[in-house]
DNA sequence: TTTAATTACATAAGAATCTTATGTATATTT
DNA sequence: AAATATACATAAGATTCTTATGTAATTAAA
């Protein structure tokens, strides 16, 4: 399980991305999607997760479905036209940074050189 | 320049393994350094920095040498032989926690195979 | 030469992002 | 019948950062 500190700041990106590659998607199936994509690394918190989708929506990045499965009420989320064009830019920004990251992580100021 | 956002959680990792590489270094310095291999695209802010800085002195992470250039006093920060323990460990995690980020990038549920 | 920019430290207030705790209610498995 | 899983939601609190502010010496520019 990753530490949650490295999870801030990318799990946005994350949630967007799923419901980008996975499509309509509702808040459940998505902690059950990301924990079985990243081999049970990731678990993403009710408290976390419900507050972001209920954000996103307000700033039009995704729309909401309401489906009745026996008595309960299931809310499928899926990405808006901005929504779709805001991932791309966030997806290109999050790989830009790992390339950074590897750069640091690479970096070895005393190793010497043959 | 990267979003401050994705920066979260990834910067104590940053400045140990910067501080592991690059030896005695004083904050002000760190800043610089990190800016020059990222590419101008990571600037720590002093804000985040000293705190962060005292933080892990205080957690035995780091130790100080005060030095007087001129008139000012000048703080070199190195690893403690726990700090180096410790940024192997997160640079382990960091490294691990990218793999999974490139899982999840780089999944794409509707892409047809050949 | 005095003004501006850079070097170098530090802290406080506030924003953003997450965890933990709690609550409600249905459905399924043991 | 009880426990676990499904499915939503919110509030309080922790953590981690930015922005703002402060001090003061040094160096470059006007």
């Amino acid at each position: 399980m990753h530490s949650s500190e490295l999870l801030k700041g990318t799990l946005k990106t994350i949630v967007m991305k799923v419901l980008k590659e996975g499509g309509r998607m509702y808040g459940y199936e998505l902690v059950q999607r990301v924990k079985e994509i990243s081999g049970d690394t990731i678990q993403i918190t009710e408290g976390a997760l419900y507050p972001m989708l209920h954000a996103l929506e307000l700033a039009g990045e995704l729309k909401t479905e309401k489906e009745m499965i026996g008595k309960r009420v299931r809310k499928y989320y899926s990405l808006t036209p901005q929504g779709k064009t805001e991932t791309k830019a966030r997806v290109k920004e999050l790989e830009a940074f790992i390339e950074t990251l590897k750069i640091i992580l690479e970096w070895e100021k005393n190793k010497v050189h043959a």
